[in-house]
DNA sequence: AACAAGGTTCCAAATAGTGGAATTTTGACT
DNA sequence: AGTCAAAATTCCACTATTTGGAACCTTGTT
């Protein structure tokens, strides 16, 4: 287990969410003693803000005392979710991308160094919704997080790059920040983001950049496809759509939510 | 607006949640006066908690300024609900039952006097996930609800029923705490639940308690559907099969989660 | 039955949150 | 454009809340 803790950000509150930071990414069932050790507090501060954090509902004690998220998560996040403006006007014109291309169709928002997985549009509703929606991915092997990421300014662009540790999840997963870097030049450059089965073995992506720079609103969308059944020529035909749909979720969010949107 | 505020529970983080729930609760969009009525606070004080709301991503501010839940939540929700045992525990049992009856299945947890719809199977994915799971109803006035109220011990039972406000929603929603907890004394006696058109015309149920109440753990499941094509006599005919599942989950529990679960 | 590891409680000291008032920004109306 | 009221933000002495070390229980194991 990776000892790469961020201390929570804001006093008594960030720490409070570093813990369940910690039990949303454990991979294995945490118990106390797990996240004494992860989460450098002591004892008695750690179980207080646990407590805490089980009173209001926002962590649960499994039966073999282990620690897993609350259920009152569920219900602020089916509110986040339902009441983004954003999210809804970006909707039809996620629809009417997956019209022209046929493959899945996602949107993302960054969130630190990670991407949140906002919606998602696909001809055959297989999977369940959560096992996608609310997902976070790494932004640095992933199509939106990458276009997301060239949003930023530069400033802030190199302090999150610091913070990435360049897993390797295939042999095409980007290694170190200079590499990462150098793409995001590329993507600034072209306006397009891509995926090469960065993160996940047979499936790439285009994506394209959409945001809202002096609001700090960086996200992205993008066209996942297999290779099997999509070639590298026909992904990248096409960029010149995810662009231009880009832009028109921008001029939308600017004619609905003004200028400053 | 009804000015009907919890203090929140727990210290700072209690303080910092109850202005999520009023955030999440609002039927139309709050700035940060309307906040600061809602909640009774001195404006220092909840400024500085929207901000560090902010910081940590758990709430958002909209273009107009108004506010929004954070797209965090949507990860952790996600977590939450990959990672629960009693979800994934219960899910085959609540296919079976979906195979008996024909009409769609809800599995909800008791959370205060709300129920959270946890999981739903149903014959057309028509609707989005996101728009029923992690959804919350009031617990009075839906099977799952008050199933779940049945299993309460008494005095927490009421407790909590003193903090229910008996908003009318249909001609047939229980009028009042007498109301309700003669309910629950016939839904002790026969094991099932029953919404007849209490929280929406047209939409009857029948439910079944499914608890591990030494961990404080009350849930329930239903068969739903609507009048028009389910009658009474029918959907009392599955009153049996409900309850049965409901057992089958919580010997399941306890087999794969010990004794405990 | 005895032990060790895991979990819980306590309380003086320190820190982080409070809240009233002053200041700046926003936006509505001439 | 200019003026003004309402809304949003900042400030800082005061105080309540969190902190953290150590002692104490509880659970499961040899």
């Amino acid at each position: 287990m990776s000892k790469a803790r961020e201390d929570g950000g804001t006093g008594t509150l960030g720490k409070a969410i570093a813990v369940l930071e910690v039990v949303a990414n454990a991979k294995n069932p945490m118990r106390f003693t797990d996240l004494l050790a992860e989460i450098d507090q002591p004892r008695g501060t750690l179980h207080r803000q646990i407590s805490n954090l089980i009173d209001e509902g926002l962590l649960q004690v499994n039966p073999d005392n282990s620690y897993g998220l609350g259920l009152r998560l569920l219900k602020f996040a089916s509110n986040a979710w339902a009441g983004n403006q954003f999210r809804e006007i970006a909707e039809p014109h996620l629809r009417s991308l997956h019209e022209k291309a046929g493959e899945t169709i996602h949107l993302g928002v960054l969130q630190g160094i990670e991407v949140i997985y906002l919606d998602k549009v696909e001809s055959r509703q297989s999977v369940r919704m959560y096992s996608q929606i609310g997902n976070a991915s790494p932004a640095f092997c992933t199509g939106i997080g990458k276009a997301a990421f060239s949003l930023l300014p530069d400033e802030e662009m190199y302090k999150r790059a610091q913070r990435i540790v360049f897993n390797r999840y295939t042999a095409n997963t980007l290694p170190d920040a200079d590499a990462f870097l150098a793409e995001i030049a590329k993507i600034r450059a072209s306006g397009n983001a891509f995926d090469r089965e960065e993160h996940e073995n047979g499936i790439h992506c285009v994506a394209a950049p959409v945001g809202a720079v002096h609001r700090a609103f960086y996200a992205g969308i993008s066209v996942t496809a297999p290779v099997y059944r999509v070639g590298k020529e026909q992904l990248e035909g096409w960029a010149d759509a995810v662009r231009e749909t880009a832009a028109a979720i921008e001029d939308d969010m600017r004619l609905k939510l003004g200028p400053r949107g």
